[in-house]
DNA sequence: AGCACGCCGACT
DNA sequence: GTCGGCGTGCTC
């Protein structure tokens, strides 16, 4: 006799203890367990149960040695999330239970699935033992009864009982939905006869309360009315409620609800969009035909800044909807884009579900359930909702491609555009990427022929690209003046408050000095926690050390701790020090300062940039907030106080980062009729990239820099794996690098000598101690396939099995900095 | 990760 | 002589 054997993922294992188990499914469980199935199992000595994936479902005729499954499916994967589980792990070095958190809302696999509940099989008891029957009934008087009830009550056991219970099929474990609060019910009231009876009836049933004869007449004024809407309006009690339905007045009907939080954004104007320009329907065009060719094909639109990429996107979007397919739109951060959200809102309103990680868990699972019932058929969000559950998945938009929020850093470190070639190739659907400083691996990639190209080289308002001055500092620097806005741009700052124009100046740094440093001696203030200096902030009025990584503060010491010199300098200036200078130098001009500090709010930065636009500041001074790709009509001039301070980074895309900040800063100026200028501000005003950016020359740039990656092998010309090993013990870790660094020797001159690597390290990370925990790296050169990633992944594994929780080891392909 | 089994110190 | 420390090793 052939049994079924379900082989399984357990969720939460370490990924070095990752793999396959077998477990049978009972023959007489009317639960069909099929592959994709999120299921309960026992598990280790104690069997205590826990949660696992089904991937495959065998025959076998032999289950000796194999636990059964104990539940019913808690929730399903479709083929395309299995697979995807599968690919994330591989990808990314997580294990299949992170991957399956990773990509399903954490509330879809019950958290208290450890519950039971008996069956209407009759349970006779000359086929289980007397403690069996017992348990049984205790079950039935308590439903749902808890495990750790069950202990309570009748021992440890207990589990073993409850198991065979389970398998022969009197008790279960209720899957998704059934005894959860999961899902968010509202309760609609509806008269259950014609309306102007209504008063009638409440003076023949003895009621007297006014209160209710008002929810009544409400209601057969209304209509079926929620209770939501009845205690808002007429401050309904659930009391005056329940008589009502008592006593047959009303009835009541209770109905699953989503909760969502752009639900009151009713801003369903309708407007009309504009025609297309020749130079965007082109672009349309383009994109349509690879569209209909029912390949996965990707393509990347490259636009100047104003362009209108994003009405050729919306006009993409309309066309696929319309062929009953669903669209995603990843945006870098959707704090960033609250125009672009309210934009889409506008034309598909409740058909877009907004996906983002700071929405509540409850917000998520609903945001989730709407896509996969087909309430929703457009996702917008950040990365995470490249995850979005669509069955018929028509195209993925990634807008402003080059940003580095579409690679994760936290585990699992994987890249949204990774996943959506995956999903994309998975379906057939098009993607898209969209930006105006494509990364230098897209570019790359369109260039090759991997990705369709599809330029656009004009402003769609015809407004022409700002006249960009490079301001030399050097010259205000030996006149004497140490201001962060220079001669020049104080001038054009001046002419554009006379003209009562709008200016936006971008400062790549918080806080009000860089740090402070002893005149005497040369000591620097550091953290205790961390190995970095502290940063000089301004708070209510009062100097603080703050340091960014641990947010750890403490006053500004009186004296220096090392030679008691009592008066410290202060080097370099962020938006604060930058605000308070401009405020002197202007004094008439309203300036909003905008950066992590002054948006920690939920909606201030929506807030700011909306009284930006309406003109209640003059200057808008922030950090790389204020580079995003807002609209504001004006804004005609735009200043880089410090152009150089991202040029000289430690990382190989320091040239990249500065091109694409100062073109995106740049393009903020003069995006209507009037002509914008920017000044970039900087000591190297002969810096090729600088002048490049001015010039918003983005090929010429693409041509220099992938001479200069060929030239010493960077990405795109290899791939970058970059190994953390990290400890709260210096010693311990030592000791594991130093094995980690001897296993990854051995196997590259042993078992996978074919791998052709170049390895660097271990040293120190750039910031070699935060939060209390040391962390050293290697840095690999590679080509990232499947054998490199196993290589990693075994040498990885085998310091793991030995260290277990003493260290943790990381490995990121391609992150965003060394 | 949990949870076992397993071999050496301070207690009834 | 036993209780219990947490050091390896396994979990279908």
């Amino acid at each position: 006799m052939a049994f079924h054997v379900a082989t399984v993922y357990i969720l939460n294992l370490p990924s070095h203890v990752d793999r396959p188990y077998d477990y049978y499914i009972p023959n007489c469980s009317e639960q069909k367990i099929k592959k994709g199935d999120i299921v309960t199992v026992p598990f280790g000595g104690g069997n205590k149960h826990v949660t696992a994936l089904v991937s495959e479902i065998k025959e076998k005729e032999d289950t000796s040695g194999l636990k059964p499954v104990v539940s019913s499916a808690l929730a399903s994967l479709s083929d395309e999330e299995l697979e995807l589980c599968f690919f994330l792990s591989e990808r990314t070095f997580c294990s299949i239970g992170d991957a399956v958190k990773t990509i399903i809302p954490s509330t879809v696999i019950s958290k208290s699935h450890d519950i039971y509940r008996v069956t209407d099989k009759q349970i006779y008891e000359n086929c289980v033992n007397i403690k069996a029957i017992t348990v049984y009934h205790f079950i039935r008087m308590n439903e749902p009864a808890s495990m750790s009830m069950l202990i309570q009550e009748f021992g440890d056991d207990v589990r073993a009982v409850v198991d065979t219970l389970v398998s022969l099929g009197y008790a279960y474990i209720p899957s998704d939905g059934e005894g959860s609060k999961k899902i968010k019910n509202e309760s609609l009231y509806s008269l259950p006869y014609p309306p102007h009876e209504a008063e009638k009836r409440f003076y023949s049933s003895g009621l007297r309360s006014g209160n209710i004869l008002a929810i009544l007449n409400y209601i057969a004024e209304h209509g079926t009315s929620s209770s939501e809407i009845l205690r808002r309006e007429i401050s309904a009690t659930s009391q005056q409620l329940k008589s009502l339905e008592i006593r047959g007045l009303v009835c009541k009907e209770t109905k699953e609800v989503y909760r969502n939080p752009y639900a009151g954004d009713n801003r369903t104007c309708k407007q009309k969009d504009p025609p297309l320009t020749p130079s965007q329907q082109e672009s349309y065009d383009k994109a349509v035909s690879l569209l209909y060719s029912g390949k996965p094909e990707a393509a990347l639109l490259h636009g100047v800044t104003g362009s209108g990429k994003t009405l050729v996107i919306k006009k993409l979007i309309d066309k696929v909807l319309s062929q009953g397919k669903q669209v995603i739109l990843l945006v870098p951060e959707i704090a960033l884009t609250p125009q672009t959200v309210g934009y889409f809102i506008s034309f598909y309103g409740k058909r877009v579900a907004v996906f983002h990680s700071s929405l509540s868990s409850g917000e998520k699972y609903d945001a989730w359930r709407r896509m996969k019932n087909n309430d929703a058929d457009l996702c917008i969000g950040t990365r995470s909702a490249v995850f979005a559950p669509f069955s018929r998945l028509g195209m993925i938009v990634i807008d402003e491609e080059h940003e580095h929020t579409y690679k994760s850093d936290q585990s699992p470190k994987y890249s949204a555009i990774d996943i959506a070639r995956f999903r994309a190739a998975f379906h057939g659907a098009f993607m898209l990427l969209s930006s105006a400083t494509p990364s230098l691996e897209s570019y790359y990639k369109a260039k090759s022929g991997i990705y369709h190209l599809i330029e656009m080289t004009e402003r769609a308002s015809g407004a022409d690209l700002p006249q960009t001055i490079i301001s030399d500092l050097r010259a205000d620097a030996s006149g004497g003046n140490t201001s962060p806005v220079g001669a020049v741009l104080k001038k054009m700052i001046s002419d554009n408050l006379d003209n009562s124009e709008q200016s936006i100046l971008f400062i790549n740094r918080r806080g009000y000095n860089n740090f402070l440093n002893c005149p005497m001696c040369g000591f620097v203030p550091t953290c205790p926690h961390c190995s970095v200096s502290l940063t000089h902030h301004i708070r209510q009025k009062k100097s603080v050390l703050v340091c960014h990584y641990c947010g750890f503060e403490e006053d500004i010491p009186r004296k220096c701790p090392e030679c008691a010199s009592d008066s410290f300098s202060f080097v370099g200036f962020g938006t604060q020090f930058a605000e308070q200078t401009i405020n002197s130098e202007f004094p008439k001009a309203r300036v909003m300062r905008m950066d992590a500090d002054t948006t920690q709010q939920k909606f201030s930065y929506d807030r700011m940039l909306s009284d930006f636009k309406n003109g209640k500041a003059d200057i808008l001074l922030g950090t790389q907030m204020v580079t995003k790709g807002h609209d504001f009509p004006n804004v005609t001039l735009v200043g880089v106080l410090l152009a150089d301070t991202s040029l000289y980074l430690d990382d190989y895309r320091a040239n990249e980062r500065t091109f694409q900040l100062i073109t995106q800063v740049v393009g903020r100026a003069g995006r209507q009729k009037k002509r914008g200028t920017a000044v970039i501000q900087t000591y190297n005003p002969e810096h090729p990239v600088l002048l490049l950016a001015a010039a918003q020359d983005y090929k010429t740039f693409y041509e220099n820099e992938i001479a200069a990656r060929k030239a010493l092998v960077f990405p795109p010309f290899c791939d970058i794996a970059l190994i953390t090993v990290s400890s709260a013990d210096e010693i311990i870790l030592q000791k594991a690098v130093y094995d980690t660094d001897s296993a990854l020797r051995k196997l590259l001159s042993g078992e996978f000598s074919d791998v052709k690597i170049i390895l660097f390290g271990p040293f120190e990370a750039p910031v070699y101690k935060v939060k209390e925990t040391y962390r050293m790296r290697f840095v690999i050169k590679c080509k990232s396939n499947k054998r490199l990633r196993f290589m990693i992944k075994t040498a990885s594994d085998s310091v793991m099995r030995k260290y277990k929780k003493n260290i943790s080891i990381s490995v990121d392909i391609n992150p965003n900095t060394l």
